[in-house]
RNA sequence: GCCGGGAUGGCGGAACUGGUAGACGCGCCAGACUCAAAAUCUGGUAUGGGUGACCAUGUGGGGGUUCGAUUCCCCCUCCCGGUACCA
């Protein structure tokens, strides 16, 4: 043996005289139970702070308390363990924790239907699936385990909160929310239906109410600057914050309304199409748009018919763009021209000032706009100096060179835009700005299974932070809950309050925060989640960055931006060194599933579990129908979608645990895709696993109960042994790098299965045989241990390491000795197509390569009637013979 | 609508830096074992042609760059995620 096994403890290939015999059956429940019980009784996976040694945080998402596990858990989960326990077989400190993001709607929706109290149902579902995480063999610190509904974690939002006011990074406006005006509640996005309140069936009207917000665009520009400094974070989830962030430069132009007192400004990122303004638009909102409403009964009507619907974005942008002129108009800052005023559905008041300047012949959505209203279309830009005037069946959008632009006309855009900005600001009508697409935080909500938000309103309703001594502000629980309104708002032991004076009469904020708040911290309190003197201690600072994080690619913008900002404020109030919280970022595909559906006669569809169904397959194996076993009667196929309850095709994790065990569910995860990519349910893909395990087992079985190894020198391998020997090292090493680099599980299992299968195919039981058989047993366990972690624990103990745990052993390198090679294959081509392999010895020089290349057989019938123009040799690949 | 991603055998996927397309697994077919079935084991399995050695075609569609393209560039189709109150 050589000496690469530096590490104390592991030495595959050096067998113990004490290995054991194992049953013949390979039995998950009864192994996993074992195994699961030492690592509790000996708290194998509680850690503490240890400056000495390399700390690695791994994170996981926590989940939301729905009441099962989904696959979604499953595989995220999953990812994390195999990558902690990798981690921790490097020697590191590793902390995993988990925890419940416990506030949320679900719980008030279970509490209407179900007649129980949010706390109670959200409690009784962490107590079930925190044994579902139990008994799926996660490394976890449980004693680090948080809830966000618990007061002692939310107090310190609200203690963070009242700072943030005292600072004005939070403070009060109006905005806009969905309003169902037959149950008199805020809706959210998911809960309006076609225009209509999911449980009304009223429409959706839009209306403007009191909101906290958080001053998250204060922070824009180190959150897209920051965003550079994530290597480890996947180019995608940079690109969408970049794009979400949306910073632009431009110039806000202030337009005078004819015969009006106040200007209206605008935005723009196009100054150069300044020329080009054949209307303005503002959006129903808009004070002018109010003001005009007021007076003219059409106008109302129009800005009235905008205020239907959802607030949602893709809601909003994808209706048919309509307006109304206002019958004002604007003076051109320029050229002094009237501009008409427009009020138009597709401008948002949230966004920039709420207006905005058109430009048909330069910008499509302005240009469609104009033809449906017959409105003027102005080309002022044309793609260079020497062209005339295109005629356009759409907007040119590209730069070019200005025309009909007064002293502007000739230059290019980019020139004209900076020249066209400084005559503004000269004339006092514009300056340049920078603009972002990126809008404060909305954290209060209308709802009552929320932290409260700690704030009173005096006689004056003006609001207060409430006084830290007095926090926290808890939240009654046992309230009853019917859907309408919020519950805290009609509970006066709770809005009956004072001042922090102690005095006066003050009634106490009945809104709560947004969940993301709390899902925004939790990284942080893991490191010191017993801390009741302060939100964080210094214990953060070890642990802290996180050194992956682990979640699914749905939360690519909100949470992990909303995440990144609360970092930072965290550490602008002292509480956390460093900008940004999680180093390496893997973003999970979903775990998906076919869906099957009815229509009702008003077209509402109702969707059927999987299992609930029979399949009937075509020749070629697709499905084309399916047939609903509880009537024999078809339904309908649907695309393959999300694991969801609200498609109703989810497949329970508990129901594989307890047939196969969590190993088996934990090796197909692993193997089925990539962790990045999308996961396509298969039954028959778990099964394959579990064969997969059951021969594991077998095999050992039987390489034990032929007694102990007899030992020998480390060397004496030959033939097959020695091809096997070999092929365990490069599994060795494609595996540490498939699990440590790549994070593609599904390749380290495929190479293990390999070796597997090439072991299994050695004959007889030669000393030599026995000898890497053994070696061959004891890397699968070391290899296979964080995605496999029970039944490699049992085997290792079995192949004679009674004094060293799976769990504290050190993962193996690859020995260089063992993987040489004598000869290596080439690949010939023939213009670019495969005619030949060739076995050439491993140094052969370029000419030697070639000369065995040209003389096989089957090249040089391809080369018979050509001539040959070129040899290209890509060394230790191919070779390629270029002819005509 | 906008932003991001994806598409490879009957199915999930592999091919990491432009170099053998289809590793590994599932399914299917054949054989062994069995009275039989299940389980297990062995072999085969992209498509078309050929007894065969081999030959042609083939990575959503269309074009391009290159000795060589699943990989890079341009255009398009479809599917998925997000779209600020689902988490």
């Amino acid at each position: 043996m050589s000496s690469d096994h530096s590490h104390s403890g592991a030495h595959p290939g050096q067998p113990h005289a004490s290995g054991h015999p194992i049953a013949e059956r390979y039995d998950p429940q009864q192994i996993e139970q074992a195994v699961q019980r030492r690592w509790s009784n000996q708290r194998v996976f509680e850690v503490t702070e240890d400056p000495a040694r390399e700390k690695f945080y791994c994170l996981s998402m926590f989940p939301y308390p729905s009441g099962r596990l989904h696959m979604g858990h499953v595989r995220n989960y999953t990812i994390g363990d195999v990558i902690s326990r990798y981690q921790r077989m490097l020697g590191k400190n590793v902390l995993q924790p988990m925890g419940w993001d416990a506030f949320g709607l679900p719980a008030e929706n279970a509490a209407i239907d179900n007649k129980v109290a949010p706390s109670a149902w959200t409690r009784s579902n962490i107590a079930y699936m925190r044994e579902q995480l139990k008994r799926l063999g996660f490394g976890y610190d449980w004693s680090r385990e948080l809830a966000t509904c618990d007061v002692d974690y939310y107090r310190w939002e609200q203690w963070l909160f009242t700072r943030l006011l005292d600072q004005g990074l939070v403070y009060r406006k109006l905005a806009t929310v969905n309003w169902d005006p037959i149950d008199q509640t805020v809706l959210a996005n998911e809960q309006v239906i076609d225009g209509r309140g999911w449980r009304s069936g009223a429409p959706v009207e839009r209306r403007d109410i009191p909101q906290w917000f958080a001053r998250i665009t204060q922070y824009a520009e180190e959150l897209l600057a920051d965003l550079d400094t994530l290597d480890g974070w996947p180019e995608a989830v940079k690109t969408m914050q970049r794009n979400w962030i949306g910073r632009s430069e431009g110039v806000q132009i202030r337009f005078d309304v004819i015969g009006q007192e106040r200007p209206l400004e605008i935005f723009t990122t196009r100054p150069d199409t300044l020329f080009g303004v054949t209307y303005l638009a503002v959006a129903a909102e808009h004070p002018l748009a109010l003001e005009a409403a007021a007076r003219d009964a059409a106008i109302a009507r129009f800005c009235d018919e905008c205020r239907h619907g959802s607030v949602a974005e893709a809601f909003v942008e994808t209706l048919e763009k309509r307006g109304c002129p206002l019958g004002l108009a604007a003076r051109h800052p320029l050229t002094g021209a009237a501009v008409p005023i427009w009020v138009a559905n597709f401008v948002l008041l949230s966004y920039g000032t709420g207006a905005v300047m058109a430009v048909p012949a330069h910008d499509q959505r302005d240009y469609e706009f104009a033809r449906a209203h017959d409105l003027p279309i102005r080309q002022v830009i044309v793609p260079a100096a020497d062209a005339t005037t295109v005629p356009a069946d759409a907007a040119f959008v590209e730069p070019g060179v200005l025309i009909e632009s007064g002293e502007f006309s000739g230059l290019d855009s980019a020139a004209a835009g900076k020249a066209i900005a400084a005559k503004l600001a000269a004339l006092g009508s514009g300056e340049i700005r920078v603009q972002y697409r990126l809008r404060d935080w909305l954290i209060s909500r209308q709802r009552y299974w929320g932290c409260p938000i700690p704030v009173l309103y005096g006689q004056d309703g003006e609001p207060q932070a409430e006084a830290a001594s007095r926090l926290p502000v808890v939240l009654p629980e046992n309230v009853p809950i019917d859907g309408e309104g919020s519950p805290l708002a009609r509970l006066s032991s709770f809005t009956t309050a004072t001042l922090p004076d102690g005095r006066t009469p003050a009634r106490r904020e009945t809104d709560t925060f947004d969940t993301f708040v709390e899902s925004s911290w939790y990284a942080q309190r893991y490191c010191c989640p017993d801390s009741g003197s302060a939100m964080l201690d210094e214990r953060v600072n070890y642990w802290f960055p996180v050194d992956q994080y682990i979640g699914g690619i749905e939360h690519a913008v909100l949470h992990l931006l909303y995440a990144r900002f609360f970092h930072k404020l965290l550490r602008d109030v002292g509480l956390v060194r460093g900008g940004e919280p999680f180093r390496n970022l893997l973003t999970q595909g979903m775990v998906c599933a076919e869906t099957y559906f009815r229509k009702d006669s008003s077209g509402k569809r109702t969707f059927y579990a999987p299992g609930a169904v029979r399949k009937d397959y075509d020749a070629k194996g697709r499905v084309i129908a399916a047939t609903l076993l509880a009537d024999g009667q078809p339904v309908e196929v649907g695309p393959i979608e999300k694991m969801s309850k609200s498609k109703n095709n989810g497949v329970d994790p508990q129901a594989l645990i307890e047939r196969y065990g969590a190993d088996t569910v934990r090796l197909y995860m692993m193997a089925a895709a990539p962790p990045e990519q999308r996961l396509e349910w298969s039954d028959a893909g778990v099964e394959g696993s579990f064969r997969f395990l059951k021969r594991l087992w077998r095999f050992a079985h039987e390489h034990l109960a032929a007694g102990p190894v007899p030992a020998g020198a480390g060397h004496a391998f030959d033939g097959a042994a020695a091809a096997v020997r070999r092929q365990l090292h490069e599994t060795i090493a494609k595996v540490s790098d498939d699990i440590g680099r790549r994070h593609k599980f599904n390749t380290a299992i495929a190479a293990l299965m390999e070796l597997f299968n090439a072991a299994s195919a050695l004959e007889g039981d030669a000393p030599a045989i026995r000898r890497v058989r053994h070696e061959v047993l004891e890397t699968m366990c070391l290899l296979l241990a964080p995605i496999v972690p029970h039944m490699t624990e049992v085997l290792w103990t079995a192949l004679g390491h009674d004094d060293q745990p799976l769990t504290e052993a050190h993962w193996p390198e690859a020995d260089p000795a063992a993987m040489q090679r004598d000869t290596i294959e080439l690949v010939v081509q023939v213009n670019g197509r495969k005619r030949a392999s060739i076995t050439v010895p491993a140094d052969a020089d370029e000419p030697a390569i070639e000369a065995a290349a040209l003389t096989d057989d089957n090249v040089r019938r391809h080369l018979a009637a050509v001539t040959v123009r070129k040899v290209v040799i890509v060394p230790r690949r191919l070779v390629n013979i270029v002819v005509a």
